[in-house]
DNA sequence: GCGGACTGCTTACCT
DNA sequence: ACAGGTAAGCAGTCCGCG
């Protein structure tokens, strides 16, 4: 595409130091499994503005100690932001006379929206919330335009140093200096082969990622916390900005195995000699205040602290509980913020707002949990529940009270800790890429994680990053028509599937496509519609967008590296049998953390909540993909391969030969430049007329089920459980002779779930529907949904619903047709609507093997219609 | 006044 | 606050019907 003259504002030092090590062979020490770490290392993982010294305070957790070392700034570095150059008189005289400025100066930028280098004024406050931040009187108001003015200033400085968040760090002589990771000659080598077609910019960045990716991390001392308040009211949770209940127990548990519980000695409970589990360290407390000066004393000491939705409850709770008991503010290590509470001495970080992430739950987790409660994220994860409680929190006796909280603790530990700490070195890596400390990390989205690489990216530049108004201005519009109506641009195709059964089915898909193409055409906010005449006349297909061709786009640099780094190097060692198991798991770790960010890379740019909000890009990315798919079939039927079904990134093929595969990946290989492979083989597939449905049997039996009713969240228990032994059955099918047997097993597991239902043997729990309530009942204004309904029931009752709770409702005969399963009784039951359902649900696969749900049932038609009646 | 056809809203899924 | 495409069920409305 093009050379590196072009990048006027490369970094040349750094620049250099990455690619000198691409270069250098003999000085470096081969690598053991598990690298020694110096004594010395501190792990940088936090960074946050100290407000009264005035500087940035980064925290630096030391391995060896388990203790957090705080280093503040020594280098003089202001919060600014960048306006014009020359300021106006009238706009210079206003910053002049504001309190918090400090000086000007002018510099100059490369301003990524018009390729051209330009002269931009510095403006340095004495403090970060001069810049903005203040309700009035903000120095990025007295500007016509401020650019840079919205970043965090902790954030802001980590970017201006370039200091790697999450990565080794020595303190020597009061200065910070990072250390590096040195791959061994072997890596370094394989690497240098892998890569040496690309151009010096991108294998400059395969190299940094590389060092940031395998330096390895350390284990991290933490405690899982977890509070218990009393409670007057039934079915309501204290609420923390009252904080009018008394804390009554707390638990911890940490990475050294100790438990503790702290308990409030309470009077009502008539308990002489609780019961202690073995190994669990009580300890009883008069007064609630000693009790919270103990809660502190853990602040203190532990670098990391583990909650489960501690922002929103326990750490909220226990800050506004000590005020109320009058706790001076310099004693309570808490920092509340809008949305976070935070520690001053050690990280916290909350897991719920973790595994609350999209992302993270769908490809981190592969949707193994699809609610946010503890009890269902651990129960999915880890295999263990909450305890579960008769009476209410404040009835329990002290020895159920400690097995209570003490359970909580152990699973949110257990949480961070199971395979082999997956979690905690997840969070690691995400900050390496994102550059973000890790209480970020673990609270902002994707579009976040991405900003923050892509300004640091900036910065390291030297490029002015634009401002949103400016981008939308200039890129803020599309081309295409979605077929949605009211989104934005027309996304993938899907092809209609061919009805039927058919035995010998391959997956084809191209590997990482979205941000394959990001990488291979060139797409970022800059280089799409781009200000050179001579890279109009080239358009992207479908659309009106033109791309750069003189200068290579920084997204489709810094995801193409990604991309790159998952699927030649991370994903075939996390599999390769020749490396220990313990490097495997390490690089499953990265593998991972790379497809979180590599999946979410594309949708970012249509999202308006990305602060580099280009829809054109994420447009030209969807448009370039429906192109890719579409040859990609002509191509397969162009060689006599059937194709039976696709969507978006994929292909389903009928019995290919060995042959007719090599050809087609061969093809993509050569003329889309992306590669095409094997996804997954089915011994048989069955396929409804209707799109993203489909259920596949592999070789060995697993089944593979996409889209069917009957794995909906919201379906009752009793209906998933026939759902599953029906599939079950098929999975036993393997030629289509074998169908005969399968069909009568069905028939019978039907029957007899039909007739329990019929003498309502099923208890309300296993039939009742569970959906979320995905905002406040008073938002629902255009219709009243059923578990919207149910939910005003239970208001009614005394009950408290928040939105992102599940509301589990029956299906009633009652004049509303349904009922919250708390008020709900067995005998208003609808069982004519709950047969309806199990058709619907059943039929869907039934009709895979030739069954009829009715026939099933033993009734004729005169009895279908009259039941119907 | 009732019911079928239709549209729109909502949730949960697929890639 | 990553995106668009698809399916299902229900709420609400329109319209015809002596």
């Amino acid at each position: 595409m093009k050379s590196l003259e072009s990048f006027l504002f490369l970094d040349e030092n750094n620049d250099k130091e990455g690619l000198e090590h691409f270069e250098q062979d003999d000085k470096v020490e081969v690598k053991s499994e598990n690298p020694a770490r110096k004594a010395s290392d501190l792990l940088l993982i936090s960074a946050t503005y100290d407000g009264k010294k005035r500087v940035v305070r980064l925290k630096l957790y030391d391995p060896k100690t388990n203790k957090i070392h705080f280093w503040y700034d020594n280098t003089k570095h202001l919060p600014y932001c960048l306006a014009e150059s020359p300021l106006k008189q009238n706009d210079k005289m206003a910053i002049e006379n504001h309190p918090g400025f400090d000086h000007f100066e002018q510099v100059k930028k490369y301003f990524p929206l018009t390729d051209q280098e330009i002269t931009v004024t510095k403006i340095y406050a004495k403090d970060p919330l001069a810049i903005g931040g203040r309700p009035s009187n903000n120095i990025r108001d007295l500007v016509p335009k401020a650019w840079e003015a919205r970043i965090r200033y902790y954030e802001s400085y980590i970017y201006d140093r370039q200091i790697s968040m999450g990565m080794p760090h020595e303190v020597k002589d009061d200065r910070l200096i990072p250390l590096d990771y040195q791959p061994s000659r072997e890596d370094h080598r394989k690497l240098e082969e892998l890569f040496k077609d690309e151009e010096r910019e991108f294998r400059f960045h395969i190299d940094r990622w590389f060092k940031l990716l395998e330096s390895p991390v350390p284990d991290f001392k933490r405690v899982a916390f977890d509070i218990e308040v009393f409670s007057s009211v039934p079915n309501r949770i204290p609420d923390p900005s009252e904080a009018s209940e008394k804390i009554i127990a707390a638990s911890m548990v940490d990475s050294d195995g100790n438990k503790r519980i702290l308990i409030l000695e309470r009077s009502e409970v008539k308990e002489e000699k609780p019961s202690i589990p073995e190994g669990v360290n009580v300890e009883f407390f008069e007064k609630e205040e000693s009790l919270i000066t103990e809660i502190f004393k853990i602040f203190a000491d532990y670098p990391i602290v583990l909650t489960y939705n501690g922002d929103e409850f326990d750490l909220r709770y226990i800050y506004n509980r000590a005020e109320k008991l009058n706790f001076p503010r310099e004693q309570i290590p808490i920092e509340l913020g809008r949305r976070a509470a935070l520690l001053s001495y050690g990280v916290h970080i909350d897991l719920y707002r973790f595994f609350f992430n999209r992302s993270i739950q769908i490809y981190a987790f592969g949707q193994k949990y699809t609610t946010f409660a503890l009890d269902v994220v651990a129960k999915s994860l880890i295999n263990i529940g909450k305890v579960e409680l008769e009476t209410p929190i404040h009835e329990l006796t002290y020895t159920e009270l400690i097995n209570y909280a003490l359970r909580d603790a152990e699973i949110t530990y257990k949480l961070t800790s199971f395979d082999d700490d997956l979690v905690m070195k997840l969070i690691v890596v995400l900050a390496r890429i994102s550059q973000l400390p890790l209480e970020d990390v673990t609270r902002q989205g994707v579009s976040g994680w991405i900003r923050s690489m892509m300004f640091s990216e900036h910065r390291r530049l030297n490029w002015l990053i634009p401002t949103s108004d400016e981008l939308l201005k200039l890129k803020g519009t599309t081309s295409t028509k979605s077929i949605i109506e009211g989104k934005k641009y027309r996304g993938a195709i899907v092809v209609d599937p061919k009805p039927g059964i058919h035995f010998n089915v391959s997956v084809l898909d191209f590997a990482s496509l979205y941000p394959s193409i990001i990488k291979k055409w060139n797409l970022s906010y800059e280089t799409v519609l781009c200000t050179h005449p001579d890279c109009k006349n080239e358009k992207i297909p479908e659309t009106d967008h033109w791309v750069c061709k003189k200068r290579k786009g920084i997204s489709s640099l810094l995801i193409g590296s990604l991309r790159d780094l998952r699927v030649k190097w991370y994903k075939p060692r996390s599999k390769d049998v020749r490396l220990s198991s313990t490097r495997r798991s390490w690089y499953n770790v990265i593998q991972q953390s790379l497809k979180v960010i590599l999946n979410a890379s594309y949708g970012v740019f249509g999202s308006t909540a990305f602060s580099l909000y280009c829809p054109p890009v994420a447009e030209s990315t969807a448009a370039i993909g429906r192109y890719a798919i579409t040859e990609a079939i002509n191509e397969a039927n162009s060689l006599g391969i059937e194709v039976l079904y696709g969507d978006t990134d994929s292909i389903f093929i009928k019995s290919p030969t060995k042959s007719q595969i090599d050809g087609l990946i061969k093809w993509s290989n050569d003329t889309m430049g992306i590669e095409l492979e094997v996804d997954k083989v089915y011994r048989y597939i069955a396929f409804s007329r209707l799109k993203k449905n489909y259920l596949g049997v592999y070789p060995d039996g697993r089944v593979d089920i996409k889209g069917l009713t009957g794995k909906k969240r919201h379906i009752p228990k009793f209906l998933k459980e026939v759902f599953f032994q029906v599939i079950q059955s098929l999975g036993e099918v393997t030629s289509p002779n074998e169908f005969e047997s399968a069909r009568r097993k069905i028939r019978s597991t039907v029957h007899s779930v039909y007739l329990k239902l019929k003498k309502r043997e099923y208890s309300l729990e296993d039939l009742a529907f569970s959906i979320m309530l995905s905002k406040p009942i008073k938002n629902y204004t255009k219709t009243t949904p059923q578990h919207v309904k149910a939910a005003k029931l239970l208001v009614e009752a005394g009950y408290e619903v928040k939105p992102g709770e599940i509301i589990f409702l029956i299906k009633s005969t009652n004049a509303e047709r349904v009922k919250p399963l708390q008020l709900a009784s067995i005998n208003e039951v609808d069982l004519k609507k709950y047969v309806q359902y199990m058709k619907s649900t059943l039929e869907q696969i039934l009709d895979i093997v030739g069954l009829e749900f009715d026939e099933i049932l033993g009734l004729t038609k005169l009895e279908t219609f009259l039941w119907n009646k």
